[in-house]
DNA sequence: GGTATTCATCAATATTTTTTGATTGGAGGA
DNA sequence: TCCTCCAATCAAAAAATATTGATGAATACC
């Protein structure tokens, strides 16, 4: 959850996306994402919280950058939410028909 | 942006969990996922308008299923959210050293 | 020292999202 | 027809999130 909400922002995928090619610079960031300095830096402390970036001081400059395999959960369940086929026991619809057949006449107890 | 917030949700994620298994009635979510009617609904709704999830009337009943391929979009954002080496122009960490050779000294204009 | 730059954090506000309870509509059964 | 059940929708309240502007710490340069 706490993944998918980090990724569900649009300055915060924007910044992934420069983040894309390497580690940036918050500054530069800044300048290309078009934010106020204020917001950049909460929204990347979202991103660092949700474990999908990590940063590194050097001199006055703050440097951003994916973390490796951060996104791997996530690209799992995305997987795992592929629809694996019809539950058997519901209603079963006939092969080239479109009939429906049904098992249980309520629904719900 | 929207299939990511649509994601960034428990009882969404709770309600795909069960939907992976095929269609289910609205009914059999509220039971299994313990949520107020209304509260299932407005879920149900935000997952129907981010297309991950379609709904089928028979009866008193709605039936919801995932939308196969719904979900491709998230996954190839994924795939291509994996850093993919670094910058060049910037800063350049050398083999087997600890040392930063800087390229440019200033980060931004 | 004095000043400028970079960036995180805070408090206040604004905005969005979620929850709740009530209402409504459609379908089916008696 | 009347009543019940399933589920969507609405309005209001509540909760969570985001934005803004100000402040402060740290660094670098003069």
């Amino acid at each position: 959850v706490g993944l998918f909400h980090a990724l569900s922002d649009s300055t915060r995928l924007a910044a992934l996306e420069m983040l894309k090619g390497g580690e940036r610079c918050v500054c530069e960031l800044q300048d290309q994402l078009d934010v106020a300095q204020s917001r950049l830096s909460f929204h990347l402390r979202v991103l660092k919280d949700a474990g999908l970036v990590d940063d590194r001081k050097e001199g006055r400059w703050s440097y951003y950058s994916i973390v490796p395999g951060a996104l791997d959960e996530a690209h799992d369940m995305v997987i795992a939410f592929l629809p694996r086929g019809l539950d058997k026991g519901r209603t079963v619809r006939i092969a080239g028909s479109r009939e429906q057949l049904r098992i249980k006449s309520t629904c719900c107890g």
